[in-house]
DNA sequence: TTGTAGGCGTTATCAG
DNA sequence: CTGATAACGCCTACAA
């Protein structure tokens, strides 16, 4: 293993010197800089995390916590899980899994990720001695990155209309959570500004559930109405029972989802949804928190990614 | 943060006394022993895995590695990763996700767990220069953890013929590896000691390519057939197509998958499927890995774990 | 600007 | 069986 004494005999300087080329190498000559440089580069060396970690008080460790029940979680949360492995992997940060909100302060880390909290998980946060950084929008002041769900809808909404289908209905998650909020909001917002009633059912966030729902409502459905669905569960189902109705997708009967990850191999028709780019937003939260880490707790804000809309099969 | 030197005062002993109650505890006295785990209770000590990782030249951390690609990957792999996660987390050990098999080697791990293998993959695992283990089975010598394939093909035969299925139809996956040949040797062999012809057909793992497979041949199926499917999502594929080609199920035909872990979220029928124990053999490669590590890359041998039959919906 | 000394928390080694 | 010492690789604080 290389180490800074190796690089500093090589370069024939002490290991300060070598240490502070690579922490603040303003404060080193040129000269002295490059000769360093080349010996680091020569002898291939890479700072042993680990030194650096027990000099630091740091772990080098951040926890990904996932307070949802991770049987019926979305299967987003790989790619989430992949996209925050890469933004810690560049940093030599490792992460330690965690389910059970009562273990998060067990053993060492230097900071957690929390994703699925919903209202009731709030109190916790407030006794966390470690930065966190939340995965999903809320309005108290956390920080945390999500797509943004109201400009999600909007464009789901606004697409219905330009393919001329004459009702937008939307089928929510019955849900009293704030993406949920959002993205109800970006469908009413977007019909009112154009004089249409909204018309909004809410079902529990599983195809059969969407299904029963059309099943039981069909009749009341005409032609050239789209459904805008809060979820590609919900639109997975919808667009399933539909056509046990006999009903024509898309010609009559539109659909549009939202995630955008659902997996086409348990699905037969491509749908048409409200895509996340969940993979860059699992790495913009790693940098979110390694900076919240290394800034030792200052605020970063709320950050929303544009979502887009895949058009495929389910829409004419 | 209490450290040895705390307890070592708090016990009027030293510092070596208090770390070798903890790491070679027959060394010390009785008395003294207890003394300092009075102590050690007291303050509530806990060691410090940086500072023994630095000792130790490890690094605390191992690599998740996939060779697969993540978007078309199994939904199991949450319950795999959640479950090496567990087995990781009690001691004191994190991860790094790794989708980019050419990033194995960068940064520092103590060993590696790969999965997704193929047989293309074999020549780079011994360039590797850590100990590593192998979720799925394989049959040139390298550790791994798996459920018994056959074993399960055997349990789904058996109980299609204790139905009173007449025809067992087995439609496998259209992939050279040891996982799909051990699972139709299974079906294979089970029909074979009850003097049956096996029936083999094979489609990508997708549900759609089985839903064309038995539209296609639908007619030549009689009542009484069961399928034997090598996945979830096959057997998806078949349920669904049956049904649409007015096929009673399961009165007229059964379907059993594989897996398990297929979300009920997104399909409308309970299917009836071999279940492998998904998290706990996550813990378990968890354990052999550290065990590993611990041993200086010491082989650990091959655990097959016994899938089981959960009967549901799809079969009667 | 550069170098020296000391320490982060732990363990191996060797002396007592 | 127990304790003092040195070392792991790095960085802060201070000195030159």
């Amino acid at each position: 293993m290389v180490t800074l004494s190796d690089v500093a005999k090589e370069a024939n300087v002490s290991k300060m010197t070598v240490s502070r080329v690579i922490n603040h190498p303003e404060q080193v000559t040129p000269e002295l800089r490059s000769l360093v440089e080349q010996a680091t580069a020569k002898l291939d060396y890479h700072p042993n995390a680990i030194a650096q970690a027990l000099v630091n008080n740091r772990s080098n460790v951040v926890k990904f916590v996932t307070l949802e029940d991770i049987d019926s979680t979305e299967p987003y949360y790989i790619n989430l899980l992949f996209g925050f492995a890469r933004g810690l992997n560049e940093k030599q940060y490792a992460m330690q899994l965690v389910a059970d909100p009562t273990k998060i302060e067990t053993g060492r880390a230097d900071g957690y990720l929390i994703t699925g909290a919903r209202n009731k998980d709030y109190e916790l946060f407030d006794q966390l001695d470690k930065p966190f950084v939340l995965f999903g929008e809320n309005h108290r002041g956390y920080d945390f990155v999500d797509n943004d769900n109201q400009l999600g809808e909007k464009i789901a909404t606004e697409y219905a209309m330009n393919r001329f289908y004459k009702q937008i209905i939307f089928i929510g998650i019955d849900i009293k959570e704030p993406f949920e909020y959002s993205r109800e909001a970006g469908y009413i917002n977007t019909l009112q500004k154009n004089q249409i009633i909204p018309q909004i059912y809410r079902v529990p966030n599983h195809s059969h559930s969407a299904q029963d729902l059309i099943h039981e409502h069909f009749s009341e459905f005409k032609k050239d109405t789209c459904f805008i669905c809060a979820s590609d569960r919900i639109a997975i189902g919808v667009e399933r029972q539909l056509r046990i109705e006999n009903g024509k997708v898309p010609e009559d009967f539109g659909v549009i989802g939202y995630d955008g990850v659902f997996l086409d191999q348990v699905a037969n028709t491509k749908l048409t949804t409200i895509k996340q780019p969940i993979m860059e937003m699992g790495e913009m939260l790693a940098n979110m928190l390694l900076k919240k880490i290394e800034q030792s707790g200052s605020p970063q804000g709320e950050v929303m990614i544009k979502p887009t809309l895949i058009r495929r099969g389910s829409t004419r």
